[in-house]
DNA sequence: CTTAATTCGTACATCGATGTACGAGTTGTG
DNA sequence: CACAACTCGTACATCGATGTACGAATTAAG
């Protein structure tokens, strides 16, 4: 409901600029949580009017742009090979995820702000779900330590990614080692 | 500078006022970022004149609540043995720690939102300045790994404390377990 | 009991952001 | 080319929250 799917006819420059308003939207909402509309409007190259044309509410835009960033996620992570070992899988994806959660990092913390509750998890659920599953494998082959339920572990690991994008944000962790810290963080933890 | 110490003469009730109002704040806020200066008074059963009599702007009362809220922890936690065996007195501290994280969950990112930048950090550096010490004593020890920098991992173990905080309350974490779940969860990253 | 401190209601000024209204200009599209 | 779709500026209405001004009633403290 967040971008107008289902209308008639729609010229090519209004849905280019749809495009650039989402994308703008995605940017300055993942790195500050508080961008205005006119903030994004202007990055978009737009007029303010012209991105309520398009999105009549704030909201609106907020989910728009978090859908756009799950719908990039989904593409880079969907084609990451996750048969085989379970923990060589993980590595793999944890090595990609990381890039993502840092550039949506506070665009979640909007989302949170501005959408009916559940809502947010509600959209994770197939990227969660996904991890989830191979948290699972993990466990089943008996790499993962199984005294925590997977959807805990899962949630731990989104937990440090978030952090290290603190960090990085921060300039406490460089961003180059990053990916690296994380799985070196993370694995023990997931072994037990 | 949030609270005003250095005046000549003050009444009692204006003393119990002040106390009422910054553990009204430290509660609201602990649990909803974007609490009012009037749920604040109102929640300390003063009226909103009262309290910005107290505190001049509302960044001077986050500051208050925050630094109360440090002064509180700081009682719990400086009477934790933490001498001997180092992993043994993380567990202690984390035992500790996480009533501290989960009640101040939210009283963080609204710090964050009206104090200067760096603040936050500035006055949590006590505390944070005591894990780090325990973690570098147990890299001394060859308990806790070294191939990762101490301050790295307390900022893991923070990241944890307030994902465990926030899973809480959204219900997927039984209150009861999550001191438990999060000492089982942190210690193998600091074994490594 | 006298005085000064304190409370606190009402009313108002301000500020930033959201969203609406109007309308003139611009540009794809058939 | 003609028309509808679209852009987008200005101006405005609104809303919620912050902070100020005034002043009367209350209350602690010596």
């Amino acid at each position: 409901m967040a971008a107008p799917e289902a209308r008639p006819r729609r010229r090519a420059d209004a849905e280019r600029n749809i495009a650039r308003i989402v994308t703008a939207a995605r940017t300055l909402l993942g790195s500050n949580p508080n961008a205005t509309t006119d903030d994004i409007a202007q990055a978009a190259g737009v007029g303010r009017m012209t991105l309520y044309g398009h999105f009549r509410t704030r909201a609106d835009l907020v989910e728009a742009a978090l859908m756009d960033a799950l719908r990039v996620g989904e593409e880079t992570l969907s084609s990451i090979d996750l048969s085989g070992d379970a923990d060589a899988a993980m590595i793999r994806l944890l090595a990609s995820s990381w890039r993502l959660v840092a550039e949506s990092a506070s665009l979640l913390t909007a989302a949170e702000d501005v959408l009916p509750p559940g809502r947010v998890r509600e959209l994770h659920a197939a990227p969660a779900e996904r991890m989830t599953e191979l948290v699972r494998r993990g466990q089943e082959q008996g790499v993962y330590r199984t005294d925590l339920p997977a959807e805990w572990l899962v949630s731990v690991v989104h937990y440090v990614l978030h952090g290290a994008a603190a960090e990085s944000r921060e300039k406490r962790l460089a961003a180059p080692d990053a990916a690296d810290v994380v799985t070196r963080t993370v694995r023990p933890m997931l072994i037990g």
